[in-house]
Parts: C-alpha cells; structure tokens; sequence
DNA sequence: AATGAATGAGGGTTCATTCAT
DNA sequence: CATGAATGAACCCTCATTCAT
C-alpha cells in the first residue's frame, strides 16, 4: 500500500514515457474502452501487475496521455507564439503546430481527439482545463485577427473556434502522413481554407495578406 | 442464418425502428464499446435476450444504427438537390441538410461520427460504401463550384472534403441545440465561414453571392 | 394449455416420425446437449414453437428418438428369431440384425449409443427396461449357446453380454458403410470374431458348425 | 499468444493436473457439453476466472484431458511391452494395460471414450494423432500374432482392432469396479474372449497356449 | 395446427484490479 | 521493482420454453 510518492529516478521517468507511448497506441488502435490493460502490458512487455507501478488504473493511464499530450502541444506553441504579433501569422503559427504535432503524435492526438469524454471526475476536470487554456488562446487569436480585419462578428467567435478544431481534429478519421499530402502541406492547406475560404483565397482568385504570402511559399513548394 | 426472414409486420418494424434509436441513445452516451447490451435493454425496457430477436449481435446493432442514420441523411439529401443547379446553393443545401439531421439525431449523429470504425468485416465495407457515396456527392459539388468560380485547385479537392466534414462532424464535441445557437443559423454560419473564409465574407466584409445572401438571410433573422 | 392426447391422424404421425429422423440426424451430428431445438428446428424446416406441439420437451424428443430406435430394433429382432431353434445362428441373428440396422440407421443408432444417459427420470427408466430386454434377449441365446456347446463358465454371461455389444455399438465410432466393408460382411466378421476368437475360427484356422458355415458363405460372397 | 510460457513451477503444474483430474470427473459425470465451467471451477474450490489462468478455453482444457490421458496410457504401453517378444503375451499385456487404467482413472478414461468428437480443429488432431499411434501398436501386433498362428486373414485386421477397442472402451458405460469382476479378471476375460472367442477357449473348452495360461492363472485367481 | 415474439436462466469468456512474494 | 496467481463483476450471447394469436 506505499504510496511512491515521486520517484524522481531517471530511469522511473523514461520507462514511464516509453509506457505513454505504448499506451496511446494501443488506445488509439482500439479505443480506449476496447483496448485492454492486458494489450498495452503485452506491447510495452511489461509484466500485467507491472504496469500497476506506474498507473493507479487504467482511467489514471489514459489521463496521463491525454494530460502529457496536451502539455506538450501547448508548450510548443506557446514557445513559438513568444515574439509574433500578427494575429494572422499567430494564427498559422497555432495551425501549423497543431497539424504538425498531430502527424507527428498520430497516436497521442487520436486518442486526443477521440477520447474525449472516456474520463470521469477529478480527470475529466484536469482535462478540460487544459483544453479550455489552449481553446483560449485560440479564440483570443481570432478574436484579435477580426479585429485587425476590421469585421463584423457575425458568426459567433466559439462557433468558428470550434469549426477550426473541426478541421483539424477530423483529420485523425482520414489523414496517413505517407499516402496523402506532406504534413506541412496539409496545414497550411487548412490555415489558407479556413482564413480565406473556400470561394476564396484558398481557391486562389485572391491575394493573401503578404506575411502569410511569404511564409506559405516556404512551406508548400517542394 | 437468418431466423426470421422478411418480418414486413409493420409491428415488428415499428419496434425495430424504436429499439434503434435507444440503442443511438445509450451508444451516444456511452460509447459503442463502453455501452452494455443490457443498458440498451434496460433503456428500451425489453429483456435482454427481446432485443436478440431484433438483432444477431450487438456489432449488427451498431451497424443498423449507422446504416439507417446514413441512408436517411443520404435521401433527404438527394431529395432536396432535385432541381437545383447553382453550385454554391447546393452547397448551401448540404450542408444545411447535414447539421440540421445532426442536430435533429444528436444521438445517431454521434454514433455515425465517433463509432468510425468500430466496425469490422461486411458491415464496415457496407458503411464505408455509404459513406464514400456522400462524401462523393459532396466533392462533386465543390468541384463544380470551383470550377464556376472560375478558381485553380490550389487545396486539393479531398482536403476540402474533409476539411469541410470535420467543421460539421466536430459538432457532435461541442454543440448543444438549447445552449447554443440555433441549428439553421450554426448551419448557415459554417456554410458561410466555409464558403468565405474566416477573413472574408464569413466576417461581414465582403458581399456574398446573391443567392446565397438571399437564403440566409430568411434563415438567420429570427 | 389443451392436451392432445393421441391424435392418430396419418398426418399427423408421418410428420412426427419425420421430425424424429431429423432429430436423431441432428443430435447424432452435434450430441443431444450440444444440438440446440432451433438446429432441428432449421434443418425440418418447421417453426421452432412449431415442434412443441410434438414434444414436450428437449428431453422427450430424445426420449422418443431413442425408444423409437429400440421398439424397431426389437421388433425386427423377435419376428426373425421366429422359428430359429439353434443357438448360433440365434446370436447371428441377433448380431446382423443389430448390425444392420446400424448401418441403415446411423444416426438414430449413433444417439442410442452415444446418449446413454441424457435422459433422466421416468424417460430414463424406459429406455433403461428397452435395453433390459434387448440385452436379456442376448444373454439369453448366450447361455443356451453356451449350454448347448457343453462349455464351462469361465467368463460371466453378463461380462461377455457386454463385450460384444461392445464391439457391435463402437461401430458408430469409426464404421462408414461407404468407405469399409459392406454391412453384412461387417456382421458376419463381428460374429466370427465374437464366437470364434481371433485366435480360432475367426482366422480361418478351424472349422464353423455346419450352420454358420452355410448362411456365412451366402453373405460374404459378393 | 500464450499469456504465461513455460511455468515449470512444481505448485503450477501440480495444480494443474489436479484441476485436469477435476475436469475428467465432472467432464465423465455430465458430459463435456452438459458440464460447465462453473461446475468445474465449484468442484476444483477454484474461482471462475481463476480457472482460466491455467486453460485457455472450455476445449483446451478437454484437450489437455484427454491428450494427458492418452500419454500416459501410451507410456506406460510402451514400458510394459519393452523386451516381450512373444504376440500374444504383448496382446495380454495391452489389453490388461487397458483396461486396468480405464478402472482406475474411470472418469478420464470415460473422457477419453465418450467426447471423441468434441473437440474441433488442431486439439482434434493432434488427439487424433495420438489415438492412431495408439491404435496402430494394437494392430501390428495382432499382425504379428495372426501371422504366428499361421492364420488366414479372413477378417481384416482394421475390423478386428476396432472390435477388440470396442470390448474394451464400452466397459465404462456398464462396468464398475466395485460391483462388478475385479478389474484384472475382466481384462483377462476379455482377452480370453478377444483371442479364443466365445464358443472357444474362453468357454474353457480348448486349451489355451502355454504362455497365456501361465499369467492368467496368477490373475485370476486371487 | 402453427408461429412470431418474448423471456429468465445460464453459457463461456474477459476485465481491471489486488497481493503475497 | 516486478511478477505470478487469483478473483468478482461484468461482458455478449444462446438456450429451452411459453403464450397470445
């Protein structure tokens, strides 16, 4: 019944990584409540009550992916925020970490995006916090972006936010890195869609703003 | 196998068709893996072993679900296209069609996004089959009006697809018809954030298409 | 509710007899508790509630099966003892008979054997004086083959009653009358082997009783 | 797939074989399809799921049953007949070997005799295996024996192997140990029987060979 | 004479979790 | 630190049987 409180061990941290890792593959393959304690021990092999040590339960487990994910995915974008003002380069900023965090942690976001409401309790709090953070920083960006646009607020800034999510999170139900456009590509396909629309720039019958001009060139010729 | 072959009772339909929508409700809930045969029942106050005789497994169950749900969407798409030619108010239609049965079926709707691929073998191919016959309609619309636009195809036409599908589908994380905006309006705002793009007509900037504009506003003013 | 008590239709005991064959097919295939009254069911092509009115129940179908099978073989047994005074062809008798019959009734024969005891109570208590009396008919044409051979009792009727029902009832095991030796010759062999000895007659190395002889030539040559 | 590989722990496979002589009994008493595994797991003072760290399946742990049963039996066999020469007295020992196991591990032996075609797949064969290289020992060395008599081979020998089996295999269907025959004098009945037929030496009316008579008299009598 | 619809009991199996070692 | 062994609860599903029609 010890409490370990925090075993600070270097080696305690890297397994329990590499355990993260095993664990959101095999939810993110069959879904967390298809997905059994027995599986996730048999890839990471660990032994079955061996995975106790790192996790009071399955819940706890599926939390700390969640949590680690979204740690990281706000970390790197906060870092690559620092110093842009532009609220539209702000935003492709956002898009792009996103996307590209997203192939490049398949597992993870699925599980991410999928996951959603599988925690209870103190959990689903924890989760939801962090959530609502990095959808704040979203919405601030919007909210920032149309008022250097000078528009109108007809749609609601939450609807658009979460259209915005939409677009990329549904991108866990079709997206293979390897069959379909280059991640980079991908992002700044969803940042010129949503940004221009459809009849719009995005389609190429208008000019963008020049910052968004200049990076994007970068990033889809090759 | 089949042990009743054609029950054409219009009885025996009628309770099939209400077992079907508990058993969207409870795996709404729940979720397909995480739901129990026996909530259904409970939920449908029919005995546990009743709801056999509707159905050879809980995954046939899943897969009525999904099936009627995408052949109702699919109909009444097909119905409201007849006759009109604009590409861009056969959009508008789609996607009208679209959020409205979702927020119609919340249930349904969810099961139909989330429960992917819960699926296997026969029925999954059967799903995918509907499912690509939509997304097929869809792309289809958003070639001709590019095409009328007079636009090049900078975003390949798939990435839209999808891109416009996540924008919709995501609704099913977020959307609560009493909390938040009303179904026709969240309908026309994704149609117009989608066609005009974020810093675009979407933003009040710009002037829409006559067409469009007409419709919406006889939608949004109430 | 009503009890129908002998409804001697012609119908109705054609078709009862029918869904008997099928049974016994059924059970024989998959084993009484293994087989499931749906099985049957299918394979006559009747509604499942549409055999109750046949049988009480499971135990009682199996009951009829196996007394059926009995009454017949007793039957066919007595009226071909008729008139037969000599001890050994007696037991030839009985153990062609009994062969026969196996071979032309396989499965209901194979569910005689093998179902021994999956009935229970009265139903139980049937069967067993049907067996009595057929296994007392052998005991008794052993003791007077016995008797008329002037040989002491070394072996116990009783053991040797059973020893060769043994060998006859374990045909179901391994004998398929398209792929071994025909039927008669399979009785003939087995009537050889029981009273001759592998090491005796049954080898060819003595010589039959006159009676045997004869009828022996007539059936395995062919 | 295995789950746990090779415990060569002496406490696991210590109560695995007693949890598989648990299995026969109540495998022998109700039949494999009527027994269930709560039976077993009752009988064995074992929890349900307790049970299933040791099988994987309701018919791996017939298999296992069966498939000890057999090795054993084969064994032993194969031990006793080490440095006899003569065909007969190797036929007396097989048969007493049989037999004498039968009676003590009755309810394995029953397993053994009665569930024949339970078992599906890879376990049937490999069981399958097993019973002809069982088989096929039997019958050479009634080849041998034949041969030694210098007798014609009137029945073949496939017929007689599966008559003297029946003798033999039948017994659990009537005999018991307590009511009946000592088991060593009903194994030398039924090898009396086997060898000299009914109306033969096992009537006590021929004389027996040598070698035979001398063993069986110190079985017999006690 | 026959059947569609329904049900309670029980089937085999898997699960997350624990705990002595 | 790690694991082998164990368990209670719950899972999906099938069964023999009934009864109104």
């Amino acid at each position: 019944m010890a409490e370990h409180a925090i075993p600070a061990t270097s080696d305690y941290e890297e397994k329990l990584d590499r355990l993260l890792t095993v664990a959101a593959e095999v939810f993110a393959k069959k879904g967390y409540h298809n997905a059994s304690i027995r599986d996730i021990a048999r890839h990471a092999e660990v032994s079955l009550s061996g995975l106790y040590y790192y996790f009071r339960s399955k819940e706890e487990l599926l939390y700390k992916v969640q949590s680690r994910c979204f740690q990281t995915v706000l970390a790197d974008l906060e870092q690559r925020l620092e110093g842009e003002e532009a609220a539209d380069e702000r935003l492709r900023i956002l898009v792009h970490n996103h996307v590209r965090f997203f192939a490049r942690n398949m597992a993870a976001m699925r599980v991410l995006s999928h996951e959603y409401d599988a925690l209870e309790g103190p959990y689903r709090e924890k989760i939801r916090d962090l959530r609502r953070r990095y959808t704040d920083i979203c919405t601030e960006i919007l909210r920032e972006l149309r008022r250097s646009m000078g528009g109108a607020d007809i749609v609601p800034l939450g609807v658009v936010t979460f259209a915005l999510f939409g677009m990329m999170n549904w991108i866990y139900t079709w997206y293979r890195p390897d069959r379909n456009v280059p991640v980079d590509r991908l992002a700044e396909h969803l940042y010129m869609l949503f940004v221009g629309g459809f009849v719009g720039r995005a389609n190429g019958s208008a000019k963008r703003s020049r910052s968004a001009s200049r990076r994007s060139e970068a990033r889809t010729s090759r």
